[in-house]
RNA sequence: GUGGCCGUAGCUCAUCAGGUAGAGCACCGGAUUGUGGCUCCGGAGGUGGCGGGUUCGAGACCCGUCGGCCACCCCA
């Protein structure tokens, strides 16, 4: 019988990792409120209706990525594979939308998909919605803050931001009328993936990597052409906004992307140090979506960020803060009646620096392998009860670190003394 | 779903015309009756992913299967 493992494509993250992520996620946290967003904690699991109406009928996730089962109910549930759609639910469903709303939201999301570099099957995002504003400057200050968030993380300059409009549904349509006609007359020159998603959803023919289709594309219609005058001033203004904060992007005029709910403005940042998976997050505007979903007519925007992704590139780039030890203080003892009592004196340490990192040992040992763990540990400190030191009425301190050597060495404490001495010790 | 590469100790990897497995790190103990880091000595730890086949004999060869990685695809 074998070992049960974890899920393909959903992976532990291990102690080594979390602080990675949790430096990651305090900096988005500090970032969001920095801007006056609001977090929304959200299922997980939603109707599978939601998402076949939110994300679209014909999207790649819809039609072969989702994680639906039914319930003993025999309702079909859907494992949430994006956040916007479960987003825009609860702000429909607990009338937030008369106003305003800036949100945001961090958790796992769910694709069957092959797993690959930066790709797994369960993966981490932070979202984040803006409701009611429809004008440019809303996407501006969505695309500004994501730009912070590279400053803050030190990886600005390996990240590009790629800018497109789709215009909105009445402009994308009669542009895809006019892409068909033309991709239809070179048909035979088409890669086969393409050929297939003539019918299915054409515009995804405009980000082939095939470079024979590429080249076809050249001379195909652009969709820049078919833009309607609204979508055309607002993306206008948005590349104004942007080159008056000073940040930098790439008109891609084949940027489309893979679920339904886009219009106007569309936005990737983009990496080349993580492999194929390059996007780092990825986003745009959808007017629609709202009361697609059932609510009134209420513009959004919004983007999603992939938290592997983004530790992957932090690490490539080097720019993760060293990792810290687990332990500031290791407290060693020999002797059930000094084991008493260093524990009881390490509660009243907590109680006195709650800050500090106590770590105790347990599972006894002898002194020797005791020191080692302690060493181990990290710590700067070891504070060493054994019979001695009872019968003293002492505790000996003990400094682990080249660094306290000198000033600190081992000193013999009274029991009495040991919060004022370590105050003073850890003072600087 | 397709393709390429790969599966030997907890980790990183050796070994080999096919003759029944080794190192480093980590772990435990000792040298040092109550004191870590360095050094030395010792110990524990593997049904060689799993199943079948070829062979006197397979971790090594063949087939299957499962898993991993990377890529296609797609996106975060």
């Amino acid at each position: 019988m074998s070992n049960i493992r974890a899920i393909r494509g959903m992976n532990d993250i291990l102690p080594d990792e979390t602080p990675s992520w949790q430096y990651v996620e305090g900096a988005i946290r500090q970032l969001m409120a920095g801007y006056g967003y609001s977090e929304i904690r959200l299922p997980i699991v939603e109707q599978t209706e939601l998402f076949r109406r939110g994300v679209g009928e014909a999207t790649d996730i819809v039609e072969k990525e989702m994680y639906t089962f039914a319930d003993r109910n025999d309702d079909s549930l859907t494992l949430r594979p994006e956040g916007t759609a479960g987003c825009v639910r609860a702000a429909i469903q607990h009338g937030m939308l008369n106003t305003p709303q800036r949100l945001w939201y961090a958790g796992p999301m769910f694709r069957y998909e092959r797993p690959q570099k930066g790709r797994q099957r369960q993966f981490h995002q932070v979202g984040l919605e803006a409701f009611g504003v429809a004008s440019p400057d809303m996407d501006a200050e969505v695309i500004l803050l994501t730009a912070r968030l590279w400053r803050l993380l030190g990886v600005a300059d390996d990240v590009q931001l790629q800018l497109n409009s789709i215009g909105s549904a009445q402009s994308r349509s009669d542009f895809r009328v006019a892409l068909v006609s033309y991709l239809r007359d070179h048909f035979d020159a088409l890669d086969e993936d393409s050929q297939r998603r003539l019918d299915s959803n054409p515009l995804r023919i405009l980000d082939s990597k095939n470079p024979d289709t590429q080249a076809l594309l050249d001379e195909a219609p652009s969709l820049t052409d078919y833009l309607d005058d609204q979508s055309r001033d607002d993306f206008n203004r948005l590349c104004a906004l942007l080159d008056a904060a000073g940040v930098e992007y790439s008109l891609n005029p084949r940027l489309v992307r893979g679920l339904d709910y886009y219009n106007k403005t569309v936005f990737e940042w983009v990496t080349d140090r993580l492999g194929a998976q390059g996007t780092v997050c990825g986003g745009g505007r959808y007017d629609g979506l709202v009361e697609q979903l059932g609510g009134k007519p209420v513009p959004g925007v919004g983007f999603a960020m992939g938290i592997e992704r983004l530790v992957l590139l932090l690490q490539e780039c080097e720019t993760l803060p060293q990792a810290t030890a687990d332990a500031d203080v290791y407290v060693v003892s020999f002797g059930n009646e000094a084991q008493s009592e260093a524990v009881a004196a390490s509660e009243r340490l907590r109680d006195a620096f709650p800050a500090l990192r106590i770590v105790q040992h347990n599972g006894g040992g002898s002194f020797k392998s005791q020191m080692k763990k302690a060493d181990r540990s990290g710590a700067r400190l070891a504070l060493i009860w054994g019979e001695d030191e009872v019968a003293a009425g002492t505790v000996s301190l003990k400094a682990l670190r080249e660094d306290d050597k000198e000033r600190v060495g081992q000193q013999s404490v009274p029991r009495a003394e040991l919060e004022q001495t370590l105050r003073a010790l850890l003072a600087d």
